[in-house]
RNA sequence: CGAGCCGGCCGGGCAGCCGCUGGCGGACCAUGAUCCGCCGGAGGAAAGUCCGGGCUCCCCAGGGCAAGGGCGCCGGGUAACGCCCGGGCGGCGCAAGCCGACGGAAAGUGCCACAGAAAACAUACCGCCGGACCCCGGUCCGGUAAGGGUGAAAAGGUGCGGUAAGAGCGCACCGCGUUUGCGGCAACGCAAACGGCACGGCAAACCCCGUCCGGAGCAAGACCGAAUAGAAAUCCCAUGGCGCGGCCCGCGCCGGAUUCGGGUAGGUCGCAAGAGGCGCCCGGCAACGUGCGUCCCAGAUGAAUGGCUGUCCACGACAGAACCCGGCUUACAGGCCGGCUCGUUUU
RNA sequence: UGGGGUGUAGCCAAGUGGUCCAAGGCACCGGGUUUUGAUCCCGGCAUUCCCAGGUUCGAAUCCUGGCACCCCAG
């Protein structure tokens, strides 16, 4: 059974969009919260827990290295905050996140601020059931 | 101690917690994009894609020729190279050292603006010298190229002799060329004799000579599954089946190959033990090679190394594998080790 | 990952197999014409020809290396 308190540390393949299908069902008909480095795209979801997608262009930063530590930020973020198995009452979400250009000149501490401000958008619009102290805490 | 040169190396460390990914082992009333344990998990440039290979498929299947392109002192190393090592020559530096697209200009074609008499078959503006004429300054004829002037570059340089003035005209030295001898595998060097101006520069101008090169690329390519359109063109029919004419045989369809168009974007393999790393012996000035021993060292596929906390310090640069090797080039905080040169001080 | 292309003034750009001045147009600025404006005429743009080396007497042009931007394939 899932352990209730670490259940939404893990980050594996579940926990991701893996393939074209999953990113093109978001994009369909999706939820927008748009900032200064960083777009969200959500959409309601049939499984039992969210999963992540994300999006950096060369565009957004032709280093690679700089690609991987913008991805890192979103994933160790979202590793923290989203919702795991044993939530089948609730309604999950699959959450692309694509980067734009400004991302590249932001700190990680500012990529995590505006990671926050949209997943406060996001929780209101697709409340959970279990609450989520690490927001309310890190904020 | 200061200034500098060369070679080699490192690229935050430790501890804890939460995660990611591969392998192996295990768990299950949930066999999966799951969970648990152990072990492995980015670079010196992983980069730019500038060269050289391996490996695949296509073409040719034998090689040659042509086109186009690369390379270019000599010798060696290497699977190969445009790389590396050693040497020669030239240049820079007091030196340690560093730098060099460094074959050919009497095979040919072409270019050298402006200036200048003349820019390559040489030639004569101001001059200098001799002669003639007019008469006190020039004109004409001839000789000459030292001096002036022009230019990025002016037809060997310096000195002495020589001369009407001059000139390789003669001589000495330097330079250049040819021949011979000697040293060296060679590039080349040294020496002697001879030649005298006969060979201006540019081949990163066309080119000549020598030498090397077929094309694409792992999203190559192979297989499984799904899906669309037994649709189009060309060829084959050796084997097999069916139909038609009585058989040989021929034709048509099924079938096979290639191409074009359309659809699909799921999985498996390729995919990591290699021209491999390290250590030692031997050969070699060295690059490197032979042998022995030892180690297994990333394999993802929306794509892994991160986050937080504590602590130490010089407060962490450039930057992320995507088929794999050998090089080159470019980016880079700081630091370590070894050798050498010059200067200064002290003994 | 692989392949290809382009960098010249604020903008669009031409440019030679090397030699005074780097065409031209738009825009902008100054002046003239006009009662004023448009048109028209004259003049101007003080451009490291993306950057750094090299070849050459001389380089936007030739060579080498680099940077930036753009496009294409699956």
């Amino acid at each position: 059974m899932a352990v209730a308190a670490g259940a939404g540390q893990r980050f594996g393949k579940n926990r991701r969009l893996l393939t074209g299908r999953g990113f093109r069902f978001v994009f369909k008909r999706p939820w927008q919260s748009r900032g200064d480095g960083l777009r969200f795209y959500a959409r309601p979801n049939d499984g039992d827990c969210d999963r992540l997608g994300i999006a950096v262009s060369r565009k957004v930063d032709a280093k690679a290295a700089g690609r991987n530590r913008i991805k890192r930020q979103v994933r160790e973020f979202f590793r923290r905050h989203s919702e795991g198995e044993g939530n089948i009452g609730d309604r999950c979400v699959d959450l692309v996140v694509v980067a734009q250009k400004p991302c590249a000149a932001m700190d990680n501490a500012a990529i995590r601020d505006e990671l926050r401000q949209h997943w406060r958008r996001l929780i209101r619009r697709h409340p959970r059931r279990s609450a989520l102290p690490g927001v309310h805490s890190a904020t």
